[in-house]
DNA sequence: ACCTGAACACCGTTCAAGT
DNA sequence: ACCTGAACACCGTTCAAGT
């Protein structure tokens, strides 16, 4: 019986823009004191400044002068605050103007959608674990959605290919700042540069006698050149990516190219 | 000078796999009691029954018959467990006996590893997530990246195209299963089918007036239609996507197809 | 309307101590 | 070699209370 209780409280999906109220509050509604702007504001800066890991509702209390509860009043949860510092960066996304345009060339508008969407993520490296926990649907993410959505409905591909190559395109791009997000993020907590830190792991590897196989084969598929920089090969890697997807969007947009 | 005892801790990249005694133990090694063996399985199975969020040291201690502290014999740190976890599952990944064979087809073994790939993820929702925050160079997913390489040598891309087409496969699939399983999550934690789910969010963003004009693109685009559930439609995209990337190998392997 | 203090039920990890 | 108890320095969040 005591179950019951409980049951309606795990009804509703948790996410702020799915409540009743979604924080879409008019200006100049918050004339002094903190202000749901200024928190989410200091909540970005906090997550840039000193990672995800560290950062805490009473650590972002600190940082406006104020107790951790204080919070609580504009914000009903701590993932609650996170969605909203999501969207905030997603405003950073550099959308096209001719989105509908069907002189401009769709494939330069997909690079540079899918290059935005990977240097604001890079940006705030933290962002792309929250797209990982947090429903991505404020405002911001939405015009980025509407963006990319008419940019590729003038491929050619047609209704059901488009949300195929959509997901093919913008998944590759989040994986790609996800994993690279990381190693940063390992390479600052180790004290190393990134290309150091990939030699110390290559190292690693190579000294398990089982893996002197695969170690041949990565260097000879472009890994750990020893002139190259690691970001450079990531560069490398990107772009190839790009030009791949473009090409599969072209060979199958006017129907089966064999 | 305080901070200087400090600067050498800091120093070491964490991670199992880096350290100097990476957990290759012998078997037979450990006769009775606890075992990392048995630590791990069962670290597995409470990621798997319970999810990432509620996993603590002192529940897998709890679920073992055994004090918090006793863990920390067998592992340094939370951390390097779910490591060990994350190398666990990528053992359930089927590897194609014929990676390097000529006679073989590249495309069927891609598809087949990326694949394979996403049901391992979708197995263990947790997995994506961990993927990206820990370094996963453990002995099955080396044995993993080891196979992706050998098929891809034989597509006919140059050794910098290899890696790039790589990044481009695996991180898409990554990406997908890493929305994938968020959405399963949140319906599990709303107590909602995904389909329902999925009617809920989509009825909260039409009633935002500013992005009707996206809900009927997202429409015509193919998402959401009235008689296909929504893992279908994820279904759907993930194949197309495949084919959209096999196409682009196609394209590019050769040279410059224009 | 906005902010606080004390408290609850947790965390990961250290450290000295047991066997 | 293996395990424990107590303690430290944290968490997110609730709740009654202040102004």
């Amino acid at each position: 019986m005591a179950a019951a209780t409980n049951e309606r409280a795990e009804q509703r999906p948790h996410s702020v823009w799915l409540t009743g109220r979604p924080p879409l509050r008019r200006k100049a509604e918050q004339p002094a004191g903190l202000g749901l702007d200024k928190i989410v504001e200091a909540t970005v800066r906090l997550l840039d400044a000193e990672g995800l890991a560290k950062f805490s509702m009473r650590r972002l209390a600190a940082e406006l002068g104020v107790t951790a509860m204080s919070l609580y009043w504009y914000v009903d949860t701590k993932d609650d605050l996170l969605e909203l510092a999501v969207d905030a960066v997603a405003g950073e996304l550099a959308l096209p103007d001719d989105a509908d345009d069907d002189t401009a060339d769709w494939r330069d508008q997909l690079r540079g959608l899918a290059t935005t969407y990977r240097d604001v993520l890079l940006r705030h490296p933290w962002a792309p674990r929250l797209l990982g926990e947090v429903l991505n649907i404020g405002p911001h993410s939405m015009a980025f959605s509407s963006a990319t959505l008419r940019v590729m409905a003038r491929s050619g591909l047609g209704p059901d290919g488009t949300s195929g190559a959509l997901a093919s395109l913008f998944h590759f791009v989040y994986g790609f700042a996800t994993i690279r997000s990381l190693h940063e993020a390992r390479c600052r907590a180790a004290g190393l540069s990134i290309d150091d830190y990939f030699a110390h792991v290559i190292a690693a590897i190579s000294d398990r006698p089982d893996f002197t196989e695969t170690m041949e084969l990565s260097a000879r598929a472009g890994y750990a050149m020893p002139d190259a920089s690691a970001l450079d090969m990531l560069d490398r890697d990107f772009a190839f990516a790009l030009d791949l997807q473009i090409a599969g969007i072209d060979a199958l947009r006017a129907g089966r190219a064999d």
